[in-house]
DNA sequence: GCAATATTCGAGCGAATACTCACATTTCTC
DNA sequence: GAGAAATGTGAGTATTCGCTCGAATATTGC
């Protein structure tokens, strides 16, 4: 079991090259929510992007580098989300905030549910590049201080508890057809409110 | 993507072909549990089995059928403790149920985290035989009839909510290295009587 | 004990797939 | 517009891995 090199081969300058990048990213996001992790090969998601193999090897120089970069994409734009959600809550009722943050866990989640899976999972065995394990933690210390600022009781347990349980809910909701992210929503906030009453 | 073929080969009638099929299984348990399922090669079950690659494709005509079967003896096990969980719901209240029904989810669960996540993420592109559609219908009948029973309203959606998030929860606590299933079985009913509420 | 049957073995085949490289084309710079 | 730099190309290589098959060995039934 080698170790795959994840880290970008090398940044693109011009407007084509940025662009092929992004074709390549957007293939890939495009058939792990097809066909999930195992048809996810580097030839077919040149062909997809429109691009040759070759082009997609100066940019990524591994198959694991293309998932982890599309993880710490959506790993940042969640962090975004929650900051975003967070920003207020000194001034805001404990409900309220509740309220954004899942709003932002059920948006990031709901309408791509395959690829989330797909994620999640490649997750569980990828050797992630410092800067998304930053991220993640980042995501963490967000919630932790909500509950903190809040007086949770074990806010670090409590904080995994309702992110992994809320992941699990939100997935299998998608997965099994569910699109309505306000009925969701609100079943989020239940289960949440629950757990934390 | 050719379809897999997944129902066994041929069924061992002397000891020690039960004994062969019973090493397969349990290799290719370990082997999850380890590394995953992209570590999951029929070659290294074999190895790890410590019987030749012959004998295993005796019995399984692909390793699709190997991940199928561990699923369909898991889920067999669940549904018994779940259908043990719930034989007096008449005549138990709502909390001792829903405890031994939530005792029975960690118990499923905790001890081999990796190896739970790569079967429900395996579940969600292999072609699962009948007799394990079968009973993935059951578990979730259980759980429906038990909700019904105690009024809850929407029991199938309830009932997919729950059964996700439990999930999701107990194999984030397995992830994190949490071993103390009493403390994280006191945390599930938190959450499971939260949502019910 | 002897045939019939069940089981095991593992070298090796074929297909899939990650990845390279020498060369062609486009864009930038001045 | 010319040279330099960046980008794109895809046939081809190397490797991994699922799986077969023909031959050897063990077990059973009579």
């Amino acid at each position: 079991m080698k170790q795959a090199q994840i880290n970008p081969r090398k940044t693109p300058t011009q407007a084509r090259a940025k662009a092929s990048v992004q074709a390549i990213l957007q293939a890939a996001a495009h058939i792990l929510e097809r066909g999930g992790l195992e048809t996810l090969t580097t030839n077919y998601v040149a062909e997809v992007a429109g691009v040759s193999i070759g082009t997609l090897y100066q940019y990524y120089p591994s198959k694991e580098a293309i998932l982890t970069d599309i993880i710490r994409q959506k790993r940042a734009r969640l962090l975004e989300d929650l900051q975003a959600a967070t920003l207020e809550m000194h001034n805001e009722s404990f409900d309220v905030t509740l309220a954004k943050l899942l709003h932002a866990a059920v948006e990031s989640q709901l309408h791509w549910p395959k690829l989330s899976k797909a994620l999640e999972y490649a997750e569980s065995f990828l050797p992630l590049e410092q800067e998304t394990r930053v991220l993640n933690e980042q995501i963490n210390q967000t919630i932790v201080a909500f509950l903190e600022h809040h007086q949770v009781a074990d806010a670090p347990v409590a904080a995994r508890d309702l992110v992994s349980a809320l992941r699990g809910m939100i997935d299998g909701a998608g997965l099994a057809g569910e699109t309505d992210a306000r009925a969701l929503f609100e079943r989020a906030l239940k289960l949440a409110k629950g757990y934390l009453a």
